[in-house]
DNA sequence: GCAAAAGTGTTCTCAGTACACCCATGA
DNA sequence: TCATGGGTGTACTGAGAACACTTTTGC
């Protein structure tokens, strides 16, 4: 059975990785580069996002899994489809139109993006074939086609859904402490939150469940480690509407 | 000049519009109707949202309001991108075949589905081509395609989104009661909230015109009205991150 | 014992909530 | 004058915000 794809769809996925050991929120890329063919000369070196066609018999859900798992190995991560970019010059800069003939694109294509979150650690750069890389999201590298747009787009969603859903956790390692749990929310939001106040804050929500185990291997006073109960948090949900315009 | 549409490729508009008399968020659908060739018999006998094919030229929003336009005439109403469905059997149910013949649609279609928020009396149905017509959101008619689900989904979005951006009033006339604010709050959110708490956080919002004018025409006692200012919104927005997980 | 980060308490203010009656108007 | 919906006030409670020092640990 041959798979097809559709010439003019493709998905593309932002990755955001959260490094807790430098605080920072970062976008895995891939490196994009072609030389031409008679010379030695560099047409294309940047960093795009990683994506690819839609397939003829597969979701949309699947085809960003698909590419995910392609790249990194990894399923079940958080998954959020956001936007399809469908600019008729999105592919058009030089760079692009060179790239774009050496892949045989077609230059409409329209391109459903994703986000996934998971922690930076999860991924092994090193051993990788496509030569994917962290960038902190405040320190991108020059990135190819719409990408640049794509990205900060994910970006705000992102910012607006961790006031309001509990995503922040999938940023973070199953075990974690309260403090990491805030410089998710300073790395993001690009704000300071006093710590006293944020702690008793999360600290009496009923999904917050204290371990009875500390940190091991820091080399100042080991922290206390929590978990985050889905369960419990799903169960108190829809309970507070609060408008808030 | 030619236009080409994109075979596989489509917007689709979930057009709701409040009435203030009924207190009722509706839909806005159009009639798909097919008899077979050799006999009397009716084929499909539904509705549908408005959609049509994107075309080569145009971006993504381009399409989305120029269907909006065409079937009601309106431009510049509030219009929010908020998913792309792609189901490889989205169009194969009997009804959607038989139509997608008729209509010699792609089978793998991928639509990008936008809504708009309007006043359901902007709307002229008595006149339109279309047979476009209004329906309570909570009692919608036999839908096609898989447009039932893009307008639960645009619901669910809507009814999010209107927790914390000053959407409402595009559903509400320029001038309007506090009481017509809290009713359209009520039909959305399908709650019961004070009136009087209502009020006081209302008119406490700097955003919040009181104009020098009452209801006219009406047989009680005439409500106070009041605008909202965009402008002042947004000049206070930013100021409140607040985290409610 | 010292450096570093973890952890803790109190006061104030403001917003949310619960709750029931009077008022202005048109008919 | 009456029916209808518009409009109002108070007391309570709980959460957010401001603010600085002590404790625990590894080295």
């Amino acid at each position: 059975m041959k798979i097809k794809k559709i010439p003019n769809l493709s998905v593309d996925c932002v990755i955001f990785g959260y490094d807790t050991n430098t605080k920072s929120l970062n976008v895995l890329l891939i490196k994009r580069y072609l030389k031409a063919t008679t010379s030695d000369e560099v047409l294309v070196d940047d960093y795009v996002l990683t994506g690819y066609h839609i397939y003829e018999n597969e979701t949309l859900d699947e085809a960003a899994s698909r590419v995910l798992k392609e790249l990194t190995g990894l399923t079940n991560l958080y998954k959020k489809q956001f936007k399809a970019f469908g600019d008729p010059n999105r592919l058009m800069n030089e760079k692009d139109v060179l790239w774009s003939k050496h892949e045989n694109f077609n230059f409409r294509t329209i391109t459903i993006a994703y986000y996934f979150l998971l922690k930076t650690e999860d991924i092994d750069v090193i051993h990788n074939k496509h030569e994917a890389k962290w960038f902190p999201y405040t320190d991108l590298p020059s990135v190819g086609f719409d990408h640049k747009k794509i990205i900060q787009e994910a970006y705000e969603d992102l910012k607006t859904k961790c006031l309001h859903e509990p995503i922040i956790f999938e940023l973070l390692p199953e075990k974690f402490t309260i403090n990491e749990v805030q410089e998710v929310y300073e790395s993001i939001l690009g704000v300071t939150i006093d710590n006293r106040n944020f702690r008793r804050k999360l600290i009496n929500k009923k999904y917050m469940i204290p371990l009875d185990e500390k940190q091991i291997g820091v080399s100042k006073r080991p922290a206390q480690l929590y978990m985050f109960s889905k369960n419990i948090y799903d169960k108190m949900v829809n309970t507070n509407f609060l408008i808030n315009i």
